[in-house]
DNA sequence: CGCCACCTTGAGTTTACTCAAGTTTTGTGG
DNA sequence: CCACAAAACTTGAGTAAACTCAAGGTGGCG
């Protein structure tokens, strides 16, 4: 029965409730149960395509899916990162609106789309997420539409800090003398530009501004130290 | 009772599903059918501001209402327009996270929070929202975070008309010699601007090169012409 | 008829982009 | 463990798209 729990520490962006799982441990539908299945994904292993036929959804228990569309000419813009607890897979038509991609080794619970549609108590968690992913994505359209460079760069960095930045931001630990953080990126260059809007020319530039005003210590291009949460959030535009 | 009707032909980002109001006729528990009311709003009346507590949700009856996001110093950035048969006001938290605002006169049926929460026939109606403006806002994504100004603005107009450019795009009318509509912005070009993450001048400029160029033809600023619609859709970057 | 809000256009600037070269890191095989 | 190759990242120089600032035009309404 391990395959119906895991840490209930979730990503800030589905908030304080605890996991579908979890409760689908005391009441889901037989239904749900028995379809309950895990599946696997390698770095950069793509789940489903746009334009595939949408017939379920999966929850990520670990690791970190990307979302992406493409335009004919090739550009590409992330749309939506999907982290531990969150969900991915929904659609109004009968057809994926984006191609879900890991970015890192991933492991998911996969939902029928027949089970999810019987079950209540599903329903209800895939709300909760629906609603979680709508305000991330108002957050990230005034990023896209109204930040700078050097503000999506922080904004990033900040996503990636958890409990600070955001709505319930707790502000610097008054008593501790230090403020900072490691955070790991796990995404290329490439894949930070493709989702801030930004050319990845522009996205190393900012990351090496940030590093010679001594703000942040790059480790192996994929761990970023943050020297001092505050001055990170300072930058971000939203203070 | 004609306060839970309205012309089925609501907009295609709420699908082909019938609105919630007319299930609801139907079906709906008593305690919705006792707290529906109507709220009219004037052109650029506030319904509510981002922080504001939220404890109702609300359908466009008639009426445009955006929906947008400040920063401290006064950048704007509009992240969703809310038409006939959508929804607006959900909150996963107890606070809105957008300010709403009337963009014409407008007419909403408003529902309760404990309304909405005990009635599955509404919950499912405001998932069906959910998916639709989730899809709505990725392509909004792609559109901020890719997209030059040119393609920005042909995006926009192509939203303006039904059934086209969209992913259910008919193409023209094979045996019509002609393939032109009049579409209403019911928006300044100051709002188009912060919808499309561009200046007031860009907008103004990008349209004044359609005219030039005979796409279009301006009527009253607010109204505008488009003479042939595939060659607007060839600019949205989408073909 | 005149005012006010909104829109347009021009000139100059800035930010981020493109293109190109060089550097660092990672992964693989000896 | 080292050498090499491939992938990823950084940096510089020049360019272009969109921005800012400023002035003038248009249209709706009392």
């Amino acid at each position: 029965m391990d395959n119906l729990t895991y840490s209930q520490a979730s990503s800030k962006t589905v908030g304080n409730e605890t996991s579908f799982n979890e409760e689908s441990m005391h009441s889901a539908a037989p239904s749900v149960k028995n379809g309950a299945r895990k599946q696997q994904l390698k770095p950069h292993e793509v789940l489903f395509f746009e334009g595939d036929k949408a017939d379920k959804i999966y929850e990520v228990i670990s690791g970190v899916v990307m979302l992406y569309k493409l335009l004919p000419d090739g550009r590409r813009q992330i749309v939506y990162i999907v982290r531990e607890g969150d969900m991915l897979g929904f659609s109004q038509r009968d057809i994926f609106d984006c191609t879900a991609e890991a970015l890192t080794k991933t492991e998911l619970q996969v939902y029928e789309g027949r089970d999810v549609s019987t079950s209540p108590l599903m329903q209800h968690y895939i709300n909760r997420c629906l609603l979680s992913q709508m305000e991330s994505l108002h957050e990230h359209t005034v990023l896209l539409g109204r930040k700078s460079a050097m503000e999506r760069v922080a904004t990033f960095l900040m996503g990636l800090v958890p409990n600070r930045g955001g709505v319930g931001c707790t502000g610097p630990s008054k008593e501790a003398g230090t403020d900072d953080r490691t955070v790991m990126l796990s995404m290329t260059r490439q894949e930070i530009a493709d989702y801030l809007g930004l050319t990845i020319e522009t996205v190393s530039r900012v990351i090496s501004q940030m590093k010679r005003k001594g703000l942040i210590k790059v480790e192996k291009h994929d761990s970023i130290h943050i020297l001092n949460i505050c001055n990170i959030c300072q930058l971000t535009g939203m203070h």
